[in-house]
DNA sequence: GATGAATGAGAGTTCATTCAT
DNA sequence: GATGAATGAACTCTCATTCAT
């Protein structure tokens, strides 16, 4: 992939993260990426498609950082857990974008008119939470673990989402913090 | 308030809670609510406006329905707890909408680029939030009433997410009655 | 029909009549009738609405000019095909345009990837020929009046491409005389 | 001239006969001829040039089949007439195409604003009729011979844009049969 | 209080053409 | 001789808003 096209994939990636996608407009990408109107359609055909591919995009963030980085390190399950919380409180600390979860946002504007944007993050959402789920069998048992890892993702979203709300991270990372207390310090 | 204005208002709610702000366009409204140019403009000055009566809409109802018909009512803390969960999930069962949260969509929309936006659902949501600490001090005491309460708030909207995300209402079923299971069903 | 909306029509129908209706601009159109973007919105809801429009346009011009006042006139059968080769030919000298027939470059340029335009033109064509095939029987009486309808209208629009490519209009004249000779003067 | 040449001018001939030379666009040429932008204009300076160039490739062709193949032939003046029409259909025939008549699309589509093109056609039929006027005068002496060779040629194209707006061959036959019924079977 | 015509900036997209490699 | 990245004007169309009646 050419560097031009990756430059316009993280410049617009950033500004759909800010202000969605609907509301980035064309005009804000080419400015972003230094480009003109007609450079933008001979990498993406559409700003639809732009949008997958930024899907795309953070899905191998995702499976590089939080897959690959977090489930399938060799640490303990109790391990994998505190390292998936930090990962998610970090990635809003280090940015100090308040902007929220940049797919959960994207899950909220896209899911219910266009299947295939849909069907993309969704895919990412079952893949943390199926991981997710392994881990909790670690942790404590058979018992309701997809159950549990459904639990935690939603705790996440929405803890993210009131972060947003509240443009304040202490609630982020109170709410994580409230997870790995009955998660992990449960019997200390 | 005259009857034409409460219909714009609320035929503007249900696209706004379909399709997104940004992409619900005055010509949707107005074909929704059989008006014309004119008479949207001689009810709201903008479309902003008639964004930011949405939320207080919004407001009206929730007070209604949340604050006097949950919190506020007589019943012990547990049968509020209650109530609070199945009004939240049958919000989403009722309407058969699988659009999401009406405010949490919205929260995530407008929260980093529009303070007055943010403000006015920031409030609804934290009126939610200390209610509901006052129930979790009934229930289980004073220790991190505000913490569970955030929890809680958190982990039904990030369901909302999900469930939105999957197009699967049991999705949020099922982190509802994890909910319950945790703070209702504890002891038995 | 707003007086507004009839400029942009005869605007419209005459810059397409001369260049064509895929090099015909929106703008072009804008122009020559003195509107902006949005006002040709207000009216049209596409440039290929507009484009339907003005076949019906030339419909009702047809209507009134051919059907009615020839066809349906209470002349005599000769008198009648005199007056539709003079009508044929004036139309061109009038109007000193040398753009060719008004829907028979449309029948060229639209006929084969767009089915609407193609039976509206088509429609018009048919009620020309079916009348003439009437106009046929009298003069010559049932014997193949259909073919011979047909054969005088290709060599009408087959005369008006000839008279279009060598901008002559002397060519068209040339032709309709030899019709006349054909058919009228026959006997003399 | 080069094999790719050819292949990029035959392509675009087809292309243009089908849908006009302004529909068609640089890219369809591109992908019909499975070639780059840069490899376009390796050969050819402008869309113009090709479309000149078409017409040029049409000539050729018109030589080769009407002029060289037809009226050069040693045959009788009536065998030559037939020949003709056979030939006019059977291009419309073999193709299968109901685009019309490649240059006879091309004289109303370009004779108005583009002296270039209008000329390069004009000299095909041109030479067309002048040549049938030839073999009018054996037919049936120096009479008008060429107001029938116009007659006729406006015939043939008029009767293959009644064709095209019928989207139906049949038309067309039934009017060159006319043609034959009119110069060849007179006596018969 | 209501209508819908008018506005015009700007949306996403297309396109012929140029240019560096 | 060939590639495809870059250009930018122009294209059709959208939209929130204003204005005359």
């Amino acid at each position: 992939m050419s560097e031009k096209k990756r430059e316009i994939i993280s410049a617009a990636a950033e500004l759909i993260h800010t202000k969605g996608y609907e509301a980035t407009k064309l005009s804000d990408i080419m400015q972003a990426s230094d480009i003109g109107k007609g450079q933008f359609y001979h990498y993406f055909s559409s700003k639809r498609e732009l949008g997958l591919t930024i899907v795309d995009y953070y899905a191998e963030m995702w499976d590089r950082e939080l897959i690959q980085g977090v489930f399938h390190s060799s640490f303990s399950a109790e391990k994998k857990m505190e390292n998936m919380l930090e990962w998610a409180v970090n990635y809003h600390v280090s940015t100090q974008a308040l902007s929220g979860c940049p797919f959960g946002n994207l899950a909220i504007e896209m899911s219910e008119h266009d299947e295939e944007f849909r069907l993309k993050i969704n895919n990412l959402i079952d893949q943390w939470i199926n991981h997710l789920a392994d881990v909790m069998k670690d942790l404590r048992g058979e018992d309701q673990a997809l159950q549990h890892a459904r639990v935690v993702v939603a705790q996440i979203e929405g803890g993210i989402l009131l972060m947003k709300n509240y443009q304040d991270i202490s609630i982020l990372k109170d709410i994580i913090a409230m997870i790995r207390l009955n998660y992990l310090d449960k019997g200390e």
